[in-house]
Parts: structure tokens; C-alpha cells; sequence
DNA sequence: TGAGTATGTTCAG
DNA sequence: TGAACCTACTCAT
């Protein structure tokens, strides 16, 4: 699921695998054809992830900024790759262990300046230290738009997807109609102090879990065939707290659900 | 085989 | 606000 935890990951993995090293740029599909040709053969210095956009630094300047979009995903292999199946973007391959990026939404050959700008968009990313949640409060207590559509807006706060966004309101009983201004501090901090502890779950285990042991029996979320939802993709079927049936809907444009009772 | 679906962004109107 | 775009997968026919 690629929101920012699973950005952040992918960073990891190719500061791990590809780091420090020359790294072989094609774009089998061809659509990437003149942007591989840039960096082919560069040794990449950094992989690093901000929200939901992963940057890759090569030697010499030329940055690689991916957005995966809806559909967007890499497939990892070791050397040798075998030949690319379906429509492969951008493939990249080190000295053991090569990826294919296919369906991205942006995959493309930056400046410095360029990736600024991306940056420049973006509210404060939870996953990162220095994120600062003074910035989305005094976005979010003057505004008339609804909670459940700020905590989407990626220049409020980058990173966040419709799972997270869902499941937060959720455990927090805050109605996703609700207005940003009538949200008090407290709240907010409750907010984003979870927020940060269950992106960092999600970076940690590779999956967004985030229902709590006592509301699964007992099993935590994680264990194997245990539900790792509350409301997301859950309409019709009763709440895990109170029972009531999970309301669906659509919230300028993406789904958004939530218990009628829980949230208010 | 074809319809429907999905975790997202951007642009036109 | 709605549509376009990107791709792979599931399910029904």
C-alpha cells in the first residue's frame, strides 16, 4: 500500500542495495528511455523518501523522483533479472539485487532546484524527525474543510493515505465531516502523536496495523489472519467496538468510512 | 474475455 | 467537481 511508511521503506531498501554503488538505469516500457539515459551507470549516493515521493541522488546532481500513484509498485530480483514481464518503467540493476518499477504516476529526472519545489509542496511528514505538527494545527484550526479532507491534503501533512486517514479518525472518535476549526488543540496533538506511533508501526512492519488487541480478542493485529482494520474497506460490517454498521462514502473523490456511533 | 476495483495526483471547466 | 491517467489483479460471464 503506498503511503509514506511504504515510501520510506523503498528508500531504505535502495540506500541498502544500491547505495555507494554504480547502478544500471533502462526503461525496458520506454517511456523512461530518455530520463534512464541520464542517470545509467551513476553511482547513486542516496535514496531518501519525503511523504509519499522517493528521491533517488546520483552522482553528479541528476535526481530521480518517483511517485507511485494508485498502482505504482516495484518488484524486487537478484542479478541476473530475468526479462522484464508487462509494462517495466524503470528498471534498475546493482551489483546482486535489481528492481522494476511499473504504473508509477512520476518517474522522472530532476534538478536540485526541481526537487525543492517538490519538497516546497508538502506539509511535515510524520516519519521525520524533524516534522513539525505546529505547521498542519494552524492549517487545520482555521479551516472550514473537513477533517477527513485535510488530513488527505498532502500540503497539510505528506504521507498520509486513505487507510491512515480512515483508521485515525476512527480511534479517535472524530467524525471525518467534522471541520477542521472545531477540532480543539488537544485533539490535534492526540492526533498526530498517534499518527506518528502507527506510521511508524507500518514502517517497521512493512503493513499498517492498527487495531488494538482488545478489539481482536485479544490477538494483536499483527498475528497472522488477524483484522488490521477498524473501518477502512469495511462498510456494511459491524464495528469492531460498538457494532453498529460502518458507514461508506464518498469525500471529495476517495472513499472515506467510519462508525456512526464511534465518531461524532 | 471483459468489467470492476484500488492505497493518488493533476488538470480542465 | 469530474475526468484522465497509470497497471495489475479479482471476479463474473
Amino acid at each position: 500500500m503506498p503511503e509514506g511508511h511504504t515510501l520510506h521503506r523503498l528508500a531504505r531498501l535502495h540506500q541498502r542495495k544500491f547505495g555507494g554503488q554504480p547502478v544500471g538505469v533502462s526503461s525496458p516500457q520506454g517511456r523512461f528511455a530518455d530520463g534512464a539515459a541520464i542517470v545509467d551507470g551513476r553511482v547513486l549516493r542516496r535514496a531518501s523518501a519525503y511523504g509519499k515521493h522517493l528521491f533517488h541522488h546520483y552522482a553528479g546532481g541528476p535526481i530521480v523522483h518517483v511517485h507511485l500513484g494508485l498502482y505504482g509498485a516495484f518488484t524486487d530480483a537478484e542479478v541476473p533479472m530475468p526479462l522484464p514481464v508487462g509494462e517495466v518503467r524503470m528498471r534498475m540493476v546493482g551489483a546482486d539485487f535489481g528492481t522494476d518499477l511499473r504504473g508509477p504516476t512520476a518517474c522522472e529526472v530532476l534538478d536540485e532546484a526541481q526537487a525543492d519545489a517538490v519538497l516546497a509542496r508538502l506539509g511535515p511528514d510524520p516519519l521525520r524527525r524533524d516534522a513539525d505538527p505546529a505547521r498542519p494545527w494552524k492549517r487545520i484550526t482555521k479551516s472550514q474543510r473537513q477533517i477527513g479532507s485535510l488530513l488527505m491534503d498532502q500540503a497539510v501533512i505528506a504521507g498520509v493515505g486513505n487507510v491512515y486517514r480512515n483508521e485515525l479518525l476512527f480511534r479517535h472518535g472524530i467524525d471525518p465531516y467534522r471541520p477542521g476549526k472545531a477540532l480543539d488543540e488537544a485533539e490535534f496533538d492526540a492526533l498526530w502523536t498517534d499518527l506518528v506511533e502507527l506510521m511508524r508501526v507500518g514502517y517497521a512492519r512493512g503493513r499498517i496495523h492498527v487495531v488494538r488487541p482488545e478489539h481482536d480478542r485479544g490477538a494483536p493485529s499483527y498475528a497472522p489472519g488477524r483484522p488490521r482494520t477498524y473501518v477502512y474497506r469495511r462498510a456494511g460490517d459491524a464495528c469492531r467496538v460498538c457494532g453498529t454498521t460502518v458507514l461508506t462514502a464518498v469525500l471529495e473523490g476517495r472513499n472515506v468510512f467510519w462508525c456512526p456511533t464511534c465518531q461524532r
